[in-house]
DNA sequence: TCCCAGGGAGGAT
DNA sequence: ATCCTCCATGGG
């Protein structure tokens, strides 16, 4: 089964920048793959397998997405389906321009103009973010993308399509929980993370670490829980608070958003990542991992050249 | 070659 | 509480 949907302006709360909102290296899930007919997300909507190509037409202040759909089988109203999958996944309704004019008077307002329409994403599966939070330490965009696709397809059910393609699906927390740990790390590259991946897992299918739970957790009660978990620190469980359970007042400090706070914010005079934390919740409360974002992307270019790795 | 990547654990102060 | 060092791996 084969067709095509359309999100217009009406339907997306302010700018959207597709492309940059990809390729901004969140660890919701790995990177959308960029095809000559758009970003290929292949997932699961429900219990329905779909392959999705995905591309923006018209300018970031008037954006529509054009959404190719592949599906194994006839499913009644899978259009509907899918659109409020693409309109959850990449946060459509939040209101961009709102964000922009709370902090029109803010240090990151000169942030904001080459950067209008980029947006959080928010993973669909809480326990594939949490496993791309954990790969994510000490690693390289590239090479956590990587892994997680080297874990697709070595522990991942194959999910087949009428167009003759196939694709791993994320593994099932089973799957991981029951990998030998050296096999995963030789499979994976991994390195050191394939323990805390493997013991992870292990606490989700045993149902000690209850993901979906959190979801009804306050901010503070859920990172408590998820540090916990050895592998996971503050910035890892801050990463799967925002793009996994979506809770948008988290703000991941890495060695970025430290520098950069520290830059525009406090003339250079130390402050711990904890403080910087604190300081973004606090100052941009449910608009936190946005300011987080922007200046993420912001502190990459400015100090990395831009270059992805 | 050395350095670093969207950090964290385990140890010593 | 704060400050080390080490951790695997590949890309600049």
């Amino acid at each position: 089964m084969r067709m095509e949907i359309e999100i217009g302006p009406e339907e997306i709360s302010g700018p959207l920048n597709l492309s940059q909102t990809i390729t901004s290296g969140q660890t919701a899930e790995p990177e959308w793959e960029q095809t000559a007919q758009g970003f290929l997300d292949v997932d699961e909507v429900g219990v329905h397998q779909v392959k999705l190509l995905i591309r923006q037409q018209g300018p970031s202040d008037s954006p529509r997405l054009v959404i190719n759909i592949i599906s194994p089988s006839k499913i009644p109203s899978l259009e509907l389906l899918v659109k409020k999958h693409i309109i959850h996944s990449l946060r459509l309704k939040d209101d961009l321009n709102q964000f922009y004019s709370y902090f029109r008077e803010d240090p990151i307002e000169r942030i904001f103009a080459p950067l209008r329409g980029l947006r959080l994403m928010q993973g669909t599966n809480l326990f594939e973010s949490l496993i791309c939070s954990l790969l994510s330490q000490n690693n390289s965009v590239l090479l956590w993308n990587r892994s997680a696709k080297l874990l697709e397809k070595y522990y991942g059910r194959v999910a087949y399509f009428p167009d003759g393609t196939a694709y791993h699906l994320f593994p099932d927390p089973r799957s991981l929980a029951s990998a030998i740990e050296s096999e995963l790390h030789e499979r994976c590259l991994v390195g050191y993370r394939a323990r805390y991946i493997v013991e992870a897992s292990k606490l989700v299918c045993t149902n000690r670490l209850d993901l979906e739970a959190l979801r009804n957790e306050t901010y503070e009660r859920s990172r408590k829980k998820l540090i916990e978990v050895i592998g996971i620190g503050p910035k890892v469980a801050d990463c799967f608070i925002l793009y996994g359970l979506g809770k948008t007042e988290a703000a991941p400090v890495d060695i970025w958003i430290h520098k950069i706070v520290k830059d525009l914010f406090f003339d250079e005079s130390e402050i711990s990542k904890d403080e910087v934390g604190e300081f973004l919740r606090c100052r941009y409360g449910h608009w936190a991992g946005y300011a987080q974002l922007y200046l993420y992307y912001y502190a990459r270019k400015k100090w990395n050249k831009g270059k992805r790795s």
